[in-house]
DNA sequence: CTGAAAGCGCTTACAG
DNA sequence: CTGAAAGCGCTTACAG
């Protein structure tokens, strides 16, 4: 049994009587075309099962229609939930999304190239970098490349964010306002620009407003890895009565480590805070108190920008930040005052004297 | 500002002074080309920043080493799971993946049309289906399809799956032996194959052993959906007192349900038992008594089948099912035998008197 | 509105 | 081992 040949253009033609342009021309919205012709084609092309070769047509544009997007992380429920908007978003733009999953903490780089060879008109890489080479290569090459919550030492490369330092900065002065004084913080990938942008909003604030460090762990943003952190911090003497998770990801895993093996009840005997706002944290079990990343305007955002990078070259890099609230659950002890209801939710809206905070 | 072009095997060529086929043969493994060539032509290519161009290379081959990919459902950790795994099998046998995600508990037929466009070599379908009409279209069209947990009504389209009705029957069993008799079974989408045949499996043990069956309520896959059900089997006076969820994803919601908002001890004051073994129902919250869906194996499976379907267009249309475990956790009251430790896990293997089961 | 023809960037017999 | 040439299946000026 060997292989069938699809139907070609030149074999639609043939059967509807016309020229291979003609049927091209069927093929091409707004091509001029007389709409008895397209007719006569279309239904050659329905008796042959005929559908334009979407190789070939990229081969002849230049232009392929697709965009490579790197995505990794899936245990984080914020990277499936992304990965669904994006595919919704891009295919309602005529784009096919060709996805890899670079290794977790490591850069893009080595798949990169094989996408590469597909003549990608975009690339998207949520939760990964690329080394400058690569993004020099990207760059002479004409290929927008786009990072999703992350964003790169190499300042030419464009990114959509959420506020990770407003909002480090905001659960600081969350957790102080509900009294607390042993903070703790949960490190993701120390060297992603996400945990380190939370942290130094974090810290900059305790330090500012004269508080010590927090105590410090680092969970990779994985669950494992995050459970283990936890075992650390909540077996020193001194251990924290509040942890800033670098996400939800890794909050969940301390609330388990917390309760199950430790015993403490949240937030009576510690009080966590995650960052992402998605998933089973929204759940009645964790019920976490969230810096939240609106994955949808997130995604809008980024298939926006990305578009018009594509449209137009010299479209000038952009560092998009997407608005977030610190939503206010069980898992942490409530302040006095600044929690105010919002679309059915309870964020916190700290009242200020002085006008930047 | 112009998009650049990339540089082609002509360009390299020329500065490599040798011909354009011998450009070709540099970067095509195996093939009849001087050492002392190759290495001109690499210095060339590398000064260029060349790299055949994937798509004029699937022109000419027809082969597209693509794989089209159909995912739902990403909510339920598993898929993201099946997804990472998927992505490196493919990879490491060189093929690339087209992602697209169908609207949950529908074919896949839309998206469907424009990832055939792309000749993809074949076309794997997670947690969807096509219709007959799309099936007949592939198989004329000579493109191997796989279903990925579910199977088709029509029998000529192969399928990885878990081990369904065993898992139902098990479950039946396990749920009696532990004394229970007041059982729910809680659906997923109700004309998926896996949905069905968890449930015949489970009625039919009940059935085949003198037992009522089940009552009955619907979650579709999803989490409200699952939770919505769980109020109202859990607000029946007769409500059950051991739920078999049809999968792990909607256990989880009723066991949000059941705790939270009617204040039930699981197991004490309910056993539960969901299917797939993975996610959150591993967190000690929930520690998930679970029919086990090996992800790795599954994944491991399609990617030989999907392959040598490829390889071997006369390959037989297959059902590989892959084997799995009712690991005994916390969220089922114990049968008083039959529980065996396994690889650092609790299993059930009942003892039996007749050798079927 | 339509067709003939060039060209997109490769691979692969074929002849040497 | 190497090069010239045909061909993969389209799109798109160009001329009519």
């Amino acid at each position: 049994m060997t292989r069938k040949r699809h139907a070609t253009a030149t074999d639609v033609a043939r059967l509807a009587g016309v020229s291979q342009s003609a049927v091209s021309r069927a093929f091409t919205p707004g091509a001029s075309i007389a709409e008895e012709t397209r007719a006569r084609v279309a239904e050659a092309a329905r008796q042959l099962g005929y559908r334009p070769n979407a190789i070939a047509r990229s081969l002849t544009t230049r232009r392929s229609r697709i965009i490579g997007v790197a995505a990794s992380y899936l245990q984080n429920h914020f990277y499936p939930d992304v990965l669904e908007a994006l595919s919704r978003g891009l295919q309602a733009r005529g784009y096919q999304m060709l996805l890899f999953m670079p290794d977790a903490g490591r850069h893009a780089d080595p798949q990169l190239q094989e996408v590469l060879a597909w003549r990608v008109d975009a690339l998207i890489l949520a939760s990964t970098t690329l080394s400058s080479a690569l993004a020099d290569q990207c760059q002479a090459a004409g290929i927008p490349v786009l990072l999703f919550n992350r964003t790169s030492r190499a300042p030419s490369v464009s990114s959509v964010t959420g506020e990770n330092l407003r909002g480090g900065r905001l659960i600081a002065e969350f957790l102080v306002a509900s009294g607390h004084r042993r903070l703790g913080f949960l490190a993701g990938i120390e060297n992603s620009s996400t945990s380190r942008d939370r942290e130094s909003g974090f810290c900059g604030w305790l330090q500012e407003n004269g508080h010590p460090p927090p105590l410090r762990e680092v969970g990779l943003y994985q669950f494992e890895e995050a459970a283990a952190a936890a075992r650390r911090l909540l077996a020193r003497p001194d251990r924290p009565d509040a942890i800033f998770c670098g996400n939800d990801h890794m909050a969940t895993a301390v609330a388990e480590v917390a309760r199950h093996e430790f015993g403490l009840r949240i937030p009576r005997d510690l009080s966590l805070v995650g960052f992402d706002d998605t998933g089973p944290a929204r759940w009645p079990s964790f019920s976490l108190t969230s810096f939240s990343q609106p994955v949808q305007p997130m995604v809008d955002a980024t298939v926006a920008l990305v578009c018009e990078m594509i449209e137009d070259p010299a479209t000038p890099t952009r560092h998009e930040v997407v608005r977030g609230e610190l939503v206010v659950r069980g898992s942490a002890r409530m302040p006095p005052e600044g929690c105010v209801s919002l679309a059915e939710q309870l964020v916190w809206r700290p009242v200020r004297n002085d006008i930047t905070g």
